[in-house]
DNA sequence: ATTACATATTGTATCTTATACAAAAAGCTA
DNA sequence: TAGCTTTTTGTATAAGATACAATATGTAAT
């Protein structure tokens, strides 16, 4: 029996682009999928996470909800960044009868909102993936898509670029704990697809107060061990108001 | 005999802050809004533009139909910044009755797409403005509007100027297409809340090699004529890419 | 113990950009 | 011609970005 549907507003979703970073690439948490085409012959593909808004939560909180049944975790950064609503954004067949089947009713046009979050990739964060499917796929191996979600995608990351300049703390989301230079700049380097010279990054680090060096270096590597980084919300918050 | 309503998705809608720029401070237009609270009183407000999405077309073609209707005009820059989706957002009961008597239909929970659009305040554009009773209320006169549209505005405020650091020209989207020194520079200042040396940012312009300087100057003013300038779009395009 | 190897760490000179600050120029009016 | 109003302009300093390569440190091999 599904109770949910009388409550799905069957016009409007939210749509998440889970982004991690695994110390070289960036990552998309993806959700596979397995449906039939009109011929009856069966496909595998992936999504994005996402769902259909219930009439009793906000946009926010549908995005919240669905991090939270795949992560587990409650307090995680979301952002929206912007509504999808082409008017053939659910018309390829393939994924009109997959909707069909997963929300056992007629769905004509829905409107998504998509949603940002960067996260840590991290054993905490990969406790429900089994049960949902789910998958970190690296950003450059991301094939076609379900509905417009490869372009939804593309935005996201447009997106990042310019939410970084304003806000580099969201940075620190993407990376353990404790990290090391190399880690930070390798991620920026991923995100603006350029090279940085080390030593003018190390400069930048050190200008950042609120980038603490620790007095914990790396342990079991064959050669000098780098020092491990932490960032400080607080410090950061302050010199930034 | 209303033959929009069956192709009108009655769950979406989007919104224009259209923005204008008067030499002194910024402007947004405004339509007003006649209607009845809930003991018959009737009472004047205003509103953003904007229509519930029909269902041929996409959420940019809804904002650009807006506007057209509104404006005359084709070609403006639209720009969509946020989905607002509060699920109390059309609860008041003002505003339920007001949307009642307009859509003809009971109106459940309606998400809303909003767009930005920066307009020079021009004759042409104020051409359908009485028909709409339309009006541009400067930013720091604005009232209680209808609906969460002051939040909406607040919002597209917080956009503009994230924008405007990423593509300076819609600026001058803003200006006239012959405007002084002092024009940009009071746009800089209302936009950002606060002084800029004259001195500095008269070399700020001579480094805008996209800003020129004309042969023409302000004419009948009782002390020295400013020189105008124009932007040039093919300039500034060649020297950003 | 010494050497080879791999990566981490560090400094200096230069160029570009941002900021602070006030006098001179131009056009109109009396 | 003097006075008024607004426009236009320069210089010195500070801060930030860029270009560029040698030294330090730890492990592994000899």
């Amino acid at each position: 029996m599904e109770h949910k549907m009388p409550l799905a507003n069957n016009h409007i979703s939210v749509d998440c682009v889970v982004v991690g970073f695994d110390g070289e690439r960036l990552r998309v948490l993806l959700i596979r999928r397995i449906g039939e085409d009109n011929t009856g012959e069966v496909f595998h593909d992936m999504k994005l996470p996402g769902s259909l808004i219930y009439m009793d939560e906000d946009l926010d909180g549908a995005a919240m909800r669905v991090l939270n049944e795949l992560t587990g975790f409650k307090n995680v950064n979301l952002m929206q960044f912007k509504a999808f609503g082409s008017k053939d954004r659910t018309k390829n067949p393939k994924d009109v009868r997959w909707l069909e089947r997963a929300e056992k009713a007629k769905v004509e046009r829905i409107v998504t909102i998509a949603y940002l979050s960067l996260v840590k990739i991290d054993r905490a964060l990969n406790k429900n993936l089994d049960n949902f499917q789910a998958e970190w796929v690296p950003l450059d191996e991301i094939k076609d898509l379900a509905f417009d979600h490869n372009l939804i995608i593309e935005e996201a990351m447009k997106f990042i670029r310019q939410y970084v300049e304003f806000n580099p703390s969201c940075l620190f989301d993407l990376l353990p704990r404790k990290f090391t230079a190399l880690q930070l700049r390798v991620l920026y380097e991923v995100l603006f697809g350029k090279q940085i010279d080390v030593r003018n990054f190390h400069k930048k680090i050190m200008m950042m107060d609120y980038v603490i060096p620790m007095d914990e270096f790396q342990q079991g590597v064959s050669h000098r061990a780098a020092r491990y980084y932490k960032f400080d919300k607080k410090i950061y918050n302050k010199t930034r108001r």
